[in-house]
DNA sequence: TCTTAAGGAGACAGACCTGTCTCCTAAGTT
DNA sequence: AACTTAGGAGACAGGTCTGTCTCCTTAAGA
């Protein structure tokens, strides 16, 4: 029999692309199976709804994302805190890449309404993913409240990658890293909490 | 004749209420006519396509959204700096209010991938607003570089809204808070640029 | 060699959607 | 009083979508 592995990553890998291009809900089950080259019946053989692949589909990006992310992050500045910066250089030139089209983790939340979906879960476990490898990087670096900061980040990455949906330009990541240049250097200097 | 002024009325308003409870792609105009005690034919004579009705709809959005976040800022605060902690005051109650279901401006965007489509430039507009009115405030509190620290307060503001939606939580505005006194103090008392 | 399961191709049903069209009513205007 | 125009009600066309079903081919295992 043919490989059923290879069918069910294929579709996952071609729906991951076209719906990070076009949008989840502009992607149809026949623009799928017609870009892969994969039957209608094989597809709903693997999943059983498109929901489920989409789910299926966001899991995948997201091991995939986070992978990148660790590994881009990991590879630059020798402390703590020159790898918290260097978080920005590394989106920076993910927002400034040609086929960016907004973080697929967003994307998916607010192109799926209902809060229900399994899409959500997902997104909400790469921020949290994010945030604990932020507050872990926060700790080493010698930051007093970590958990706040770590928030903290979470603002400035989501608003930096909102920015580079919404205008289109990846100067977000500069205004984030200055934000969180101040905010580091207060969070080591000052042993008060934030005034 | 019956009054079309305000059919027009009519339509914009419970169109505006619908999609932003069920987000624009999931509200058809059949639904829109039913909910309003429209005609079809009356809807179409105002909007030449569903396309026009949402601009129409996030215009009429755009401007009643700056006029709320204007005055409602503006009621808090005696000074430029209270002012510009007490955004996020008011953002606080917007996240904590039963029926928000995300800022309808980054819904919208995300919502409509093509990014020719006029709802972009209605987002894209209300920031810009947004910016502005920060960036004045910013020059009347003594901020060095207000032109950059507008650009952080955008990042702010919309990764907090963005953990409104995603999470479900008000939260992200008081670490939006938080961060945003460092900065401010930070902006204040250094004249150097961020380190 | 025979059985069984995966897969390709695509017709099809049923449900939606947008936008047009017809027919009718009612309210101003001339 | 005749005319014009906004509006209500809803049928309809033409398209899209998801998910099911049938028919055929191919390959792996007993």
């Amino acid at each position: 029999m043919k490989s059923s592995k290879n069918s069910r990553q294929q579709i996952i890998e071609i729906a991951s692309q076209l719906f990070y291009q076009k949008g989840i809900q502009n992607v149809g089950i026949n623009e799928i199976i017609a870009t892969s080259g994969v039957a209608k019946r094989t597809l709903y053989r693997h999943f059983a709804s498109k929901d489920e692949l989409i789910e299926a589909v966001m899991k995948h990006r997201a091991r995939e994302w986070l992978h990148w992310f660790e590994t881009a992050v990991s590879d630059r500045g020798n402390t703590a805190t020159e790898r918290l910066l260097a978080t920005f250089d590394v989106l920076r030139e993910w927002y400034a890449s040609p086929d960016f089209r907004g973080c697929p983790f967003i994307n998916a939340v607010l192109e799926i309404a209902d809060a229900s979906h399994p899409a959500h879960e997902v997104s909400i476990g790469v921020r949290e993913s994010i945030r604990m490898q932020i507050k872990q990087l926060a700790e080493q670096a010698g930051v007093k409240d970590a958990e706040s900061f770590s928030q903290q980040y979470l603002l400035l990455i989501g608003g930096a990658s909102l920015m580079a949906t919404i205008e289109g330009v990846a100067g977000g990541a500069n205004y984030a890293q200055q934000a969180l240049s101040t905010l580091i250097d207060s969070a080591i200097a000052l042993p008060k909490n934030q005034k």
